[in-house]
DNA sequence: TCACATTTGTCCGTATGTATC
DNA sequence: AGATACATACGGACAAATGTG
């Protein structure tokens, strides 16, 4: 199917707005044009590669979702180069699972399993300016929780900073799509009922918040320790607790 | 950042053309539009959304590259709804790696991780069924053999099968993608070398092919011993043996 | 086989809102 | 505050491709 296709190919001529869209595609990627760059304006463009402003416009739609350029409106606005491929693959991530139809259980288990296999990772690579970074996350997420704000962003990011300190780029973007999934499942969800039970919820969140920070805690210390072992257990327990949370908001 | 977009957010007026690939799009998440489906012409869709064409054309493009939907020209054609948006997230892992954001070791060493872990589910939750769909798999990839094609589509519907074998629908979005990564990867290394080195190389791929469905066989033969350690030997050894072989092709 | 209707692909001209200087 | 530069959006038009009768 698809290598009859990369055999013999070129059958469907391709149409315009691709080949503009592959061509300045090309030259960010020989390094031509770097990110900061800005590209002329639509219409210089339009001129330049002799095509009408829509067949243009479409290509930079192109460019701009595969997460090439970002488009700025406005004098001295225009196309401008920038690199947020990573972003993108995560979005699409993202459109997968909706597609599915997937469940908080299974998003859970193999978010579990993927953070395990990662975790292995981390305790191998990371530096001291990990556990910095790590450090600074759980000082946040404390001074929130003094202030009685639950700390669900920074709680999110721990997984994160987790998925950078792998030294393997490949992790942040799946761990981190998984990690989004839920959130916008999990959001969804408490919408749908929220109406129902009030904030009487708000209270058990602030303590969920606080279990997770404590769990934090002991994995970045199982972490420095470069204890496997524990840290891979602790992990384990974590998001087991966190899977039982979701699983009960959810009904 | 994400929470203080969630709390006040308006700010940034979304373009047209966003909300209205936004609004398929969620038609197509929630089911009401499902795959197979056709769209109305451009032209409709136009009148319905009371837009322009050229605004409709270009939240079409952003829901093509998505993978959402594809577009056939002439008579009875237009925007026809997709089932999958795994080519799409391969073609950006494809993008990743030109830019060099990603490596084909960091890919390969994920792709073990998330399958390991993956093969255990199997091994607990496959039936008589998936074991059925796996040895006709194995066969046609060597009835292709015996014709002396590569089994490129089949080896990695293998995997395919494998992770829908899992019981877990997070599993075929994640391996899936990184799956069809690596193979568009494959056939796009091996289209470069072989228009330089000529048919000398055609020979060592379909070693390599055969070489991928002996391992295929062997990692079946312990899932249906149910033998978790053998299968995760196995399967991580073969999955090395193909990041070794991109990584030759790479260079 | 051939003509026809449908639909995408592409172009041009114009108007409007918005950010920058 | 005003002028400029730019993306955004609209409408109309024709060409090219493709399935159907």
């Amino acid at each position: 199917m698809q290598n009859s296709k990369a055999l013999f190919s070129p059958i469907r001529e391709k149409r315009t707005f691709e080949r503009v869209s592959a061509k300045i595609k090309r030259l960010i990627l020989d390094g031509v044009l770097k990110p900061g760059d800005h590209l002329p304006s639509e219409i210089e463009l339009a001129r330049q590669f002799d095509v009408s402003r829509q067949t243009l416009r479409e290509a930079l739609r192109i460019l701009e979702l595969t997460g090439f350029i970002t488009v700025q409106k406005g004098g001295s606005g225009g196309p401008l180069i920038q690199d947020t491929l990573m972003n993108s693959i995560s979005n699409l991530y993202l459109d997968a699972f909706q597609m599915e139809k997937i469940t908080i259980e299974e998003l859970t288990v193999v978010r579990c399993d993927i953070e395990k296999s990662m975790l292995n990772h981390v305790i191998d690579k990371s530096v001291e300016a990990d556990f910095a970074a790590l450090e600074a996350n759980l000082i946040e997420a404390s001074r929130k929780i003094e202030d009685n704000q639950p700390a669900i962003h920074e709680n999110i990011e721990f997984h994160n900073l987790l998925a950078k300190a792998s030294k393997n780029s490949v992790y942040p973007v799946v761990v981190g799509s998984i990690a989004a999934a839920t959130r916008d499942l999990l959001t969804r969800l408490i919408d749908e009922t929220l109406s129902e039970k009030g904030f009487s919820e708000y209270d058990e969140n602030m303590v969920n918040t606080k279990v997770a920070v404590v769990s934090h805690k002991a994995i970045l210390a199982a972490i420095r320790k470069r204890d496997k072992k524990t840290a891979v257990q602790l992990l384990e327990q974590h998001l087991h607790e966190v899977g039982n949370r979701l699983k009960k908001l959810a009904k």
